[in-house]
Formats: C-alpha cells, structure tokens, sequence
DNA sequence: CGTTCCCGCCATTCC
DNA sequence: GGAATGGCGGGAACG
C-alpha cells in the first residue's frame, strides 16, 4: 500500500506492532493525567506488551490480542492524546511542520476516518489547518489564544449565554409542565433558540490560518468544525464555565428547529458532542463534570482551559480604504480574494434576493473555487493577506467578560480617531485578568500591549499580532456584525449554507467579502455581550416573547419572498442594499469629516451611562452619573418587588419607539448600510432626547439579563466564588482569587459601547478623557451582576447577604436567572432595533441606528434555578 | 438501563 | 472511476 492511499481497512494494521514509540507516549501520558480514561489499565498494560490485557485478563492475546483491547484503549480522547504526544504545543514556525494522515494514520494505527475526527476539531482550533491533499500544517497552540479570544467574541455576539439559558429554562420548565403546554412553550422557545441564535453556522477562520488549503477543503464545513467551534463559544461565554451536554445539543441543533426535533437528531448531536469533547479533553481545555440539577445530574464539561485572552488592536487607520473595500466588493476583491475571500464579486452583494438562498449556494461554490484555486498545495504564506486585513481592522473590542475583568484598570483610552480603547492593561488578577481589550490604537501600533502578561495560562501569549476585533460590536444593537478583523488579520466567519434552510433568508449568507467578516446574527439581537447593547437586548427579549414574529421579520427582510408582514423591516433593507456600500463610504466620509467626534457622543449618552463610562471620558462622565442614578432609582423599584418569590424581576424599560425609524431595522444577516436617513434621524434622537436616553438606560440594565437583576450591584463577587468553593478543586480555576472585585469588571458591554462610541466618535476626546476615574467603579459594579446572571447554571447558594439591596442587590447573586422573557409584544413600530456594524472600518461602526421601541418596561420574572457543579468525572 | 462513543457504511467532494 | 473527506447512526462497551 502506497502511503498515499488510503489504507483499506487496515487490517494489517493489527499486525503491525504497535509501535513502541507510542506505547511510551501512552504511559507518559497516563502517568501524566491519570484522570484521563484508561488509567488503570494503559498503566498496566504496558508491560511488555501490547495491549492487552488490560482489562481482561488474560485472554490471550494471542491473536487477536487486537480485539481484546478494551475499548477504551481506542478511545478518540487517547488517540489524540497519541497525535498530540507527535508535535509540540508551540512549534517552531519556521519550519514546516507538516503532517501527513496517512503517515499519522499508520503510525498511530488507526484508521484513518478517527484522523478526520481529530484533524476536524484541531482545526476548529486552528491547531492545524489543512495544507493540502492529505497534509496538514501543525500549529500547535500557537495560535490557541487568539482563536479562542475570536470564539468567545462571536459567541458573545450570538447571545449565546442568553440561549443556554433559555433552553435551560425550557428544559425546566418542561419537566413541570404538562405535555401539552409544553408544546406551545415550545414554539415560543424554540424560536428563541432556533432563531436567534444560532443559525447560522459558520466556520471561522484565523487570518494566519484562512483556507489555506484551499484545495481541497470545500465550503462545506460541515458540522464537525463548526459544531466544535460552537461547543467551545458555549464554554467561553457562560459564565460557570460548565455547559451540560443537552444544554449544547440543543444549542447546536439550532436551525432545524422547532419541528422535529427528533430525538434521533439530538441523540446524534450527543455523539459527536462526546467526539469533540474527547478531543478537547485531550487537549485539556475541558474537563467532564457533572451538573446537579434539582432532577438529577446530568453530564456536562467544564473549561479548564485559558480563561482570557487578550486581543487585540487593529488598526485602523490605514484602511479605511481597505475597508470599504470590502464593503464594496468591486474594488477589493481582487486583490484580496486570493487570500481571503474569494472575493465574488460578485454577485451583488449585499442585497438580499429572493433567490438569496440559492445564490449562497452558488457562492460558496464559487468561493470555494476561488480559494481552493489550484489547489495549490500548500499555502505559502499568507503574509499578505494579514497585512492587508490588518487594515481594516478598525477597532478593537474587547470584551471583557464577566469574568474577567478587572476592576481597576480599566481604562480605556479612547483613541481618538480610531477609536480604539485600549486598555490599559488590566490589571487583572489573577484571574481573568486581562480582560481587555483593547483595542489598540492604531497608533500605537506597535505596542500590542494587549496582552497581558498575566494570562494565566499557558497560551501562549499572543503572539504579537493579536487580533484586532472590531468592536465587535460595537453596536450594541444590532446584529450583525462582527468581527472584523483583526491586525494581522481578520477573520472571516463563513455561513454555511446549509443551515440556510430554514431561516435561510434571514441569514444571507454572505456573498461579498464584507459580508464574511461578519458574523451575522440576526435575529434577534443578539447582541453580542449581553448588556451591550441593550438595544439589542431588548429586542432579544421581544423575540422571546414572539419568536415568530421575529422569524418572520427575518425571512422577510432577508429575502424578499415574504412579503407581507416585514415590510417594515424589510423595506428599509432593501432598499439599501443595493446601495449600501455607496452609501456607507459617503457615510464614512461624512463622519470623516467631522461628526465623527460628535456623534458618537451623542450616542454615547444616549445609550448608555455605562457606556459613558468609558470612554468617552469627560463628557460622559457626568452623564454617568445621572444615568446610573436614574438607573438604580428605577432598579430599585423593581427589585424590590420581585425579589420574593425567587423570581428576579426584571424590568424592561422600553425605549422610546419614536426615536429609531423603521428604516433602521436591519435584517439580520446582513450588512446593511445604514442610510443616511437613519443617521439623521439618530442625530435628532439623540438632540432629542436627552432624556430619552436615559430612559434607556435603564433598559439596559435591565436586559443586561444576564444579570438580571442586579443591577449596580455591588456586589460582589459573585457567584463564581461562590461556585468554586464548592468544587472542589478545580484545578482549573485560577480563580479562586481574591475577590470579587477582580470577577467582574466591567461590563463587556460597556466596553462594546463604548468602543463603539469612541470608535464613532473618533476623535476628539480621545482617551484620555475616557479615562474616568470613576468609571471603574461604576463599571465594576455593573459587571458584577452580569457575571452573575450569566447563565443560569450555576447557582450557588445564595449567599445571601447581600449588601445592597436594590438594585444592586444581592439577588443576583443568588441566581441566575434565566431570562426568558417574555415580553411582550413586540411593538409594533419600533420593532427591533436594527443596527448593524459595518465593517467597515472606518470608525468602528458605522453606524448603528436602533431602534427599538418598546413602549413600556415590563416585568419579568425569572426564576431561579441552582445547579450544583460538582467534578466528577471520569 | 442509561451513558459513552467506536466502528465503519456510505454520501460527498475532489481529482 | 477512484480517492479523500466526513456525516451519521447502529449498537456494543461501560458503568
């Protein structure tokens, strides 16, 4: 058999011995983590031996001595154990590690689909990537830190938290309600689920790392890859790094939605989730655990991988050209297609058709012609392309999670023209440290400061380029967009076509390079870090309330076919598309010049006082002040009322419909430009009403939801101590920390506003007036809650003490709540909120028009549930 | 019996 | 047509 083709089935194999090499490497890794399966038996087994035995006892071997092998002896978890025993964690670039399958295949003496299974999830990771025909380039964890800072990002972006959290409810609700209830529920929730979130399955690409094996890798990124970058979103945005295995199932079974929800669908997402898990086990970024819920315990993984990483800057300047570029397609597509994207051309762009869901087909065909070309093999590098996405990069984002976080630091300049923030470095503790993000301006470019030192872990530390994200959304808002690129470059997010189907028209796929480095979201809102936007939150909760109405929303706007109904939202969309990309440059130009720093502001304000916060410094700061004062005032009364019973309440406070038009209404996939009129409008807005800012603001808290309820809490520490203590050691968790100051740190979301604002805004005040002292402590106060809320998982006892009543209140500490919400209708003006980044780069965001009306706040309860983590394993 | 998940058939896609 | 990939689900090992 000729190495290069593929072995049969290998039989021989069996004959062949077992190679030495291995079998060392087996022991040293089971000497090394004996919680890993085998234990017991590898270590015995290997005497002289082979296998054998281990378990059985004697049987033999004799012959077949193969057979005998437990199973566990073939586990996916050992043999990437075995792969991974291959290489190095941090190769040396310089050299070309390349793997061949067949060879690894041979060598480990498996067969060569269980490579694919490995190979698929080392790939989601970028921990390799496909060089050509049957080689692979090993990367090792080189590039770990910063694929992971990605996922959470678009994991955050794809209110991926608040989905766990509703089908967690669902899941109780469920068992106490009655079938026949359940079905409505259902419907309602699985909207939620179906839709929001996840629909759109994409495939993210590395800048280092894009197709590079553009030959040979379709398109398709079919579920393992995609499955497997999604799995890893889960972990990175829930707040107990724990996600129970149904939990996730579901989550990635998204788009079928609702319908069938055959058993034998999920029972086939359960096995591959197992694959995925083992193969993230052996690369110890997760370990098995079980969750005690009050029905039992349920399987779930905890990450026990790198809690932070830092990203990084962009920079923006340069690119505005670039930028547009990729807007428009036209012009840089070419150049950039063979790197990238491919860039169709194509195909116009953005506008959605009614045909939309064929053309992604075709798109992606063509796409994928493009980018496999030749296959060449191997990629050279891609040196090029980075530089160019680098570019685009405008702003930088980042997000700070829950977690991380990091109380004093905090500080953001705000660049002034970029927008950047960048952080100063967080201090963080030891935990989370780095949050930060930051978003380095373009300036100083050099310094990536990024970084930070502390990551606790391992990873490596980000290699200098870090990404730059754009502000990812910087829009609270809206949707849609994403990522953009980073420094050295970007990454793409793809949208598989596949998952098109239902909701096919909503998330268009993206046809022109734009499109791509964006994430779409749709739906629903998702916004991203949850309390962003609360915009956008907002409008995730009228999803919730009515799903379909969203979906219809959707559909429509995104493709045309459904006329009816979206009109409203659809209308302005598409009307737009066409344009967009004109209109957007001259949008950008337009802020260029000089609103830029103004408008921001503005909006700043209008937003959010967290927002105001950050950056945009001074004037801000006071606004601040009001806001939150506004804020707990309001808080406060609604806590107090709920707080009873268990149910955190949440209030919603609408927005004023008024303010955002229809036209902003986005459809969720894709990248809409926003108009001019939209932009006027929110000038007016926001000269408006002040005041109707604030009303706002109050909103966001409130959605924060994750949070729930907490509000200004001060609180403290939350949770995850909490939690933690409760485990036992978790090794892992770095965490344990000190205290909760260190847990919270700002809201990621208020970093998105404020990235956004400033990235909007540009320029004047740059950071340094961002830098309000008080700032960190507001925005401590605010993270805290969210960290809490975030997920409903976990739940520690409720500690109860919680100092602050009210708002800030120690509920959320208690709890997590779920959100589900239910609000209300949907207005039926306002209707969501549309936003949508561009990516532009220019300022970060373009523009963000929102709308989001929502009459009057409403109260929702959610109630509690706790959960009890406790390690298990093996 | 429920969980975990290996095995390998077979559909796709590439060449 | 054959090879390379990889979805998928039966059903066995495990617990």
């Amino acid at each position: 058999m000729g190495p290069l083709t593929t072995p049969k089935k290998g039989r021989e194999v069996g004959s062949v011995d077992p190679w030495t090499p291995t079998s060392n490497l087996k022991m040293l890794i089971s000497a090394a983590s004996p919680d890993i399966r085998n234990r017991e038996k590898e270590l015995c087994m290997d005497n002289g031996g082979r296998e054998g035995l281990e378990s059985i006892q004697e049987t033999e071997n004799g012959e077949e001595s193969e057979k005998m092998v437990s199973r566990k002896e073939k586990s996916l978890g050992l043999l990437c154990h075995k792969f991974l025993a291959r290489y190095p964690d941090y190769p040396d670039p310089s050299r070309n590690n390349d793997i061949c399958l067949d060879d690894v295949a041979t060598e480990l003496n498996v067969e060569r689909r269980r490579i694919y299974d490995i190979m698929n999830v080392l790939e989601s990771l970028h921990m390799v990537s496909r060089s050509a025909k049957n080689r692979y380039s090993w990367h090792g964890r080189t590039k770990l830190a910063q694929t992971l800072a990605i996922l959470k990002q678009v994991g955050e972006e794809h209110r991926y938290s608040q989905q766990m959290q509703q089908i967690r409810q669902r899941l109780l609700d469920k068992e106490f309600d009655f079938d026949g209830e359940e079905k409505e529920n259902d419907e309602a929730l699985d909207l939620e689920g179906g839709d929001q979130g996840q629909k759109e399955l994409f495939f993210i690409e590395l800048p280092g790392v894009e197709f590079k094996a553009a030959s040979v890798n379709s398109r398709k990124d079919k579920s393992l890859r995609v499955m497997s970058q999604k799995f890893v979103m889960l972990f990175l945005v829930s707040n107990p790094r724990v996600v129970s295995l149904d939990v996730a199932a579901k989550i990635l079974i998204g788009e079928d939605q609702v319908a069938d929800q055959d058993k034998n669908k999920f029972k086939t997402k359960v096995r591959r989730l197992y694959d995925i898990a083992n193969v993230l086990r052996s690369l110890k970024l997760i370990e098995k655990v079980h969750v005690t819920e009050e029905r039992g315990r349920k399987p779930a993984f905890e990450w026990v991988g790198p809690e932070e990483f830092p990203q990084i800057k962009d920079l923006e300047s340069s690119t505005s050209q670039e930028k547009k570029s990729i807007l428009t397609p036209s012009a840089s597509v070419d150049n950039c297609a063979k790197n990238l994207f491919s860039s169709p051309r194509d195909k116009r762009s953005f506008t959605r058709h009614p045909s939309l869901i064929k053309l992604a087909k075709s798109i992606q065909d063509d796409r994928r012609k493009i980018n496999s070309a030749p296959n060449s093999p191997v990629r050279s590098d891609s040196s090029d392309i980075p530089n160019k996405m680098a570019q685009l990069a405008a702003i930088c984002k980042i997000k700070l999670d829950q977690e991380s976080v990091t109380s004093d630091p905090k500080l953001v300049a705000a660049e002034p023209k970029a927008a950047a923030v960048r952080p100063e470095t967080t201090s963080s503790s030891s935990m989370e440290p780095p949050q930060a993000l930051l978003l380095t301006p373009t300036q100083v470019p050099g310094v990536n400061t990024t970084v930070n030192p502390n990551s606790h872990t391992p990873l490596t530390a980000q290699p200098a380029g870090s990404v730059a994200y754009i502000p990812a959304q910087c829009s609270p808002l809206i949707p849609i967009l994403l990522p953009h690129q980073q420094g050295s470059g970007p990454y793409a997010v793809y949208l598989q076509p596949s998952s098109l189907r239902r909701n096919p028209l909503a998330r268009p796929q993206p046809t022109s390079l734009a499109v791509r480095s964006m994430t779409f979201e749709d739906k629903t809102g998702q916004s991203p870090t949850g309390q962003t936007a609360s915009m956008s939150q907002l409008a995730a909760r009228e999803s919730d309330i009515s799903p379909l109405a969203l979906k219809r929303q959707r559909l429509d706007s995104a493709s045309e076919s459904s006329p009816s109904k979206a009109q409203r939202t659809k209308s302005n969309l598409k009307d737009t598309s066409p344009k967009l990309c004109e209109i957007l440059q001259a949008r950008l130009k337009a802020r260029r010049g000089g609103h830029l720093s103004s408008r921001p502001s503005p909006r700043a304000l209008h937003l959010d006082p967290e927002f105001v916060n950050t950056p945009t410094g001074a004037v801000a700061s006071q606004t601040l002040e009001q806001s939150l004062e506004t804020l707990l005032g309001r808080e406060e009364k609604a806590v107090n009322s709920d707080s009873e019973a268990g149910l955190t309440p949440v209030r919603a406070v609408p927005l004023t419909p008024g303010q955002f038009h229809a036209e902003t209404l986005v459809p969720a996939g894709y990248l809409i430009p926003i108009s001019q009129q939209s932009i006027t409008s929110y000038k007016e807005t926001q000269s408006s009403g002040g005041e109707s800012s604030k009303v706002s603001t109050p909103t966001y808290n409130i959605y924060q939801t994750p949070t729930a309820g907490s509000r200004p809490a001060p609180v403290q520490e939350i949770t995850p101590t909490s939690l933690r203590l409760h485990r036992p050691a978790s090794s892992a968790s770095p965490r344990t920390t000190q205290h909760a100051h260190q847990l919270h740190s700002p809201s990621p979301a208020i970093l998105n506003f404020t990235l956004q604002n400033l990235g909007l805004i540009s320029g004047p005040s740059p950071g340094s007036a961002f830098a309000a002292p008080q700032t960190p402590e507001h925005a401590n106060v605010l993270s805290s809650p969210l960290a809490l809320p975030q997920r409903g998982m976990v739940f520690i006892k409720p500690v109860s003490p919680v100092p602050v009543q009210q708002s800030v209140s120690p509920q959320p500490v208690t709890l997590i709540s779920v959100q589900q919400p239910l609000m209300t209708t949907p207005k039926g003006t306002g209707f969501q909120h549309s936003f949508f980044h561009t990516p532009v780069p220019l300022s970060p965001l373009t523009a963000v028009v929102t709308t989001g009306g929502q009459p009057a706040a409403k109260t929702v309860y959610i109630p509690q549930r706790k959960l009890d983590v406790a390690t298990e394993d093996s």
